[in-house]
DNA sequence: TTGGTTTGTGAACGCTGTCCACATATTGGT
DNA sequence: ACCAATATGTGGACAGCGTTCACAAACCAA
């Protein structure tokens, strides 16, 4: 006897991948648990599998969605900037304009962004060369772009070499972690604040 | 009947900290889980719980441990730049060393840095400034140091502001974070060997 | 010796992921 | 329209996890 739901839901897929997201967003990854996912869509556990290979391959799929969001901030805070600059301007706000994107994401959904890159030594890792779909960039492509866009314009204080990139990204990366999931947690937030643009700021002058 | 060990074991909490430490490094902090520590030095779970409060505060205790061992790596690549050389070059060559330091250390023993700087919502945070003994020094004080020094020989690009440090360590730990359990794991060696250097360039001409 | 404190044991509870057998809807062929 | 095959959700079970409680054994002090 069909007791929880309507026995055939519809789409529990969705469903259980949207609770699993809901999940993150307040307790990083270690919270996307399979049986709380179930319980909250009002599913018996083993339904799951019926969708999702393990409670791993849930969170890979949870953590995808999060990369979206923030590939999705990263490109809000571009599109602040305007297309009415000229492009040597718009080149040069463009790396801080992913660049708080990137913080914006990590300090407003820490648990999302822990869950998409969350730790663990079975978490699958795919390089952004790589990743997803074409159609959507990463954002690490967001980054990179926003180099190139500097490069090209010539508003960049070294050459752009091959790899700029990384170095770029380990530094957002590495004050992010640092913020939301290290030692620097409880900092002030205005000190924070004001870290940012000279974070970006080494990034331009350094690279 | 005293099955198990002699019953009274002498110094199980050490015992039972070098256990969790030994599983940190080859499984990170998802692996430090108390049944397998008492199981390893053969002693019944609940013995743990006399020693500490709970399965977090053992590993906290392992935390500890895998950041002094963090600061040793930075310290001994410090120490492989030798004195004899003037105050200025060795300026310049210490935040290549303490950075180099962290590097190594994060790529040698990635288990134990990532528990050094594990994630999850429990994890107890102390900023940098009031952690620990000041006996030895923590990861964050010998960058700090290194900046210190370069500033003092007046070998940095820009003046030292404070908390410059802060944006030294974002490059140096999100490199890190990247490579051994984020998106760049599984990067060419070699490529990454290439970028250490670039990277911490970057800081000293950027910061 | 005796009584109290420390330290390890044993059994239990609820939580987790996962597997198995089963029941129920949906679908496609005839 | 019927009937078999498939897809999907249920129920029950198992092992492993952290944690708690009551109890036993060892040490220590008076």
């Amino acid at each position: 006897m069909p007791a929880r739901g309507t026995y055939r839901h519809g789409d529990l897929r969705r469903a259980l991948l949207e609770a699993g997201i809901e999940l993150a967003r307040f307790g990083g990854p270690e919270a996307v648990t399979l049986r709380e996912a179930t319980r909250r869509v009002g599913v018996v556990p083993n339904a799951a599998y019926r969708h999702f290979a393990s409670q791993q391959d849930l969170l890979h799929a949870v953590r995808s969605a999060a990369l979206a969001e923030l590939a999705g901030s990263m490109e809000t805070e571009l599109a602040m900037i305007g297309a009415d600059l000229s492009p040597s301007v718009f080149a040069m706000a463009s790396l801080r304009a992913v660049g708080a994107g990137y913080m914006r994401f990590a300090r407003a959904e820490p648990g999302l962004f822990r869950t998409a890159f969350g730790t663990g030594p079975q978490a699958d890792r795919t390089l952004p060369a790589e990743s997803a779909d074409r159609s959507r960039l990463g954002p690490f492509q967001l980054l990179s772009l926003a180099l190139d866009r500097m490069a090209a314009e010539n508003v960049l204080a070294a050459k752009r070499r091959p790899g700029a990139e990384y170095l770029a990204w380990s530094a957002v990366h590495g004050l992010a972690m640092l913020v939301i999931d290290g030692p620097l947690r409880g900092m002030d937030e205005q000190q924070i604040d004001a870290l940012i643009p000279r974070l970006l700021e080494m990034v331009e002058k350094g690279i």
